[in-house]
DNA sequence: CCACTGACTTGTTAATTGCAAGTAAGTGAT
DNA sequence: ATCACTTACTTGCAATTAACAAGTCAGTGG
């Protein structure tokens, strides 16, 4: 039952890209997940032990909704046993100018923030 | 009960400042909302008549908790009938370089998106 | 064979959303 | 004064989603 469902992939509100950018991340954890793996976060277990506790079932949801949307990738790295990870696409990547913006608005306004992302490469 | 419960405006999931901008704003409306509060609307039923067709018990919640928040400011900008304009703080006006991303990545990435927003000022 | 880990699913309850309709103050026309 | 209309919301309820706990299944190491 974590499958997205495909009818709703491509189903926009309007053509603002705002409005098309909120049907894909408009939620509470789908950009947190974007963040971890900013973070260089890879595997399930890893997303799953963000300091934010994600549920499993909603962690499993949002990765297949962002891989059908072409912003993370999900492929094994080893075989026995099968062990996936998740990255993030090129189109992932360039969530960063949002997620960046986010850090700077969060950590000037909402008091008790503080950012830890160290960017890799 | 188009009220936002008190209790949560406060509450945290982290000090991750991507978590607790995500805590105000992680949902399919409330950026819409402020897009359009950008894009010079300042009535309620201005902000009905987006393309999106914001449900209005969603419009008044969002607007409690935007004001809650003090990212939006609702004031009364006649009597006889009273009428209320709905304006960014300067605390809201700085979500803008969120808003910014987030048209380049849609229009970018998802197609057949369009921005025609005419920032004013 | 047993305990353990990683990566999820399933079931159930709780909360949130979306729609339709209704309300209340006030205006302007008949 | 009554009617129709507008703005700015509320209210009720069904439907969708989220949250929590528990369970599953492949595989490994002892």
């Amino acid at each position: 039952m974590a499958k997205a469902d495909k009818s709703n992939i491509t189903t926009k509100r309007s053509i603002c890209p705002v409005a098309s950018t909120l049907d894909i991340l408009g939620d509470k954890w789908s950009l947190l997940v974007i963040r971890d793996l900013f973070a260089g976060k890879t595997t399930y277990s890893e997303l799953q032990n963000s300091p934010e506790k994600v549920p499993t079932n909603i962690l499993a949801n949002r990765l297949v909704r962002l891989t059908d949307h072409e912003i993370v990738e999900k492929k094994p790295y080893q075989t026995h046993p099968v062990r996936y990870e998740y990255i993030l696409t090129p189109k992932g990547r360039e969530l960063g100018p949002i997620l960046k913006s986010m850090v700077t608005w969060g950590e000037k306004h909402i008091p008790g923030t503080k950012a830890m992302i160290k960017r890799k490469r």
